[in-house]
DNA sequence: TGCATACATCAAAAATATTTTATGTGAGGT
DNA sequence: ACCTCACATAAAATATTTTTGATGTATGCA
C-alpha cells in the first residue's frame, strides 16, 4: 500500500520541475496541443510526453485525444484541489503547544 | 541569474519528500525543536538538518534559537504565500483559447 | 495495404537528490 | 580552559529523476 505522503509528494511533483512550471504557465493561456507545448519548450518529443504523464498523474492537467493530436488543459476539478491541499498541510491546528522536549 | 521557474520549484520541493510532509505535519501541532522531530522521524541528525533546511529555503516554515536548540514552526507569512502561488499557476487567464496549431 | 504523422514507451546515460559517516562550530556548564 | 550537547556542514555512497535516442502503436490518408 502506499502512503498518503507518498500520493501527496506526488502531486506536488509536478510543480518540482522548470519544465513541468512552463507547460503549466502555457496551459494557463487555455487548451494546448502537444505539438504546441513543443514548439515552445527545449526538450525533445519523448521528454514531453515524460512531463506530461506527471502532470496527468498529479491530477493537475487532464488530456483529451482529437484523431491524432493529443490536447492539454488545466484540470478545472484537480487544480482546486491542489490549493485546498496546500491549505491543509500548512495550517496549524488545535493549539500552538510549546515544545515539551527540551525541558521547555 | 535564476528563473523564476527555479525558484517557484524551490517552494514545491518542500512538498515533494515524506520525511518533509512528515515534519510539516508535526509542525501544524505547533513549534517543535529538532530534537523533538528526531525522535518521530526515521532519519539521522544530519538528515534532519539537511531537510529543515530545505523547508527554511521554501520560506513555509522558520525558525528560532533558544540557547543550544533550534525551534521550527510553520511561518504565518510563508505558508499563506505558497496557497497563493498555487492558486496562481493553475488559474486559467484571459479567454479559453483553442489550440491553434493543428489546423484547429 | 502502405506510408507518414503524433505520441507513448523503453533502456541507457546523465544529472540531481538523499542518505550516511565523519568532522566542524557555537552555546552552555564545570 | 575544557568538556559536552545540539546542530550544521562536507564528502562519499546510494537512490531517484530527467534526458536522450531508438523503437512501438494508433490514426488518418493515398
Amino acid at each position: 500500500m502506499e502512503s498518503s505522503y507518498q500520493s501527496q509528494a506526488r502531486v506536488f511533483k509536478a510543480f518540482c520541475d522548470e519544465t513541468r512550471l512552463r507547460v503549466l504557465e502555457m496551459l494557463r493561456g487555455g487548451e494546448k496541443c502537444a505539438c504546441k507545448l513543443l514548439e515552445n519548450l527545449d526538450c525533445g518529443q519523448s521528454g514531453l510526453s515524460y512531463h506530461m504523464k506527471i502532470l496527468l498523474e498529479s491530477g493537475i492537467v487532464t488530456s483529451r485525444q482529437e484523431g491524432k493530436w493529443t490536447y492539454y488543459r488545466i484540470c478545472s476539478e484537480g487544480a482546486p484541489a491542489v490549493v485546498s491541499l496546500v491549505q491543509q498541510l500548512t495550517t496549524i491546528t488545535g493549539d500552538p503547544d510549546q515544545c515539551d522536549c527540551c525541558e521547555n
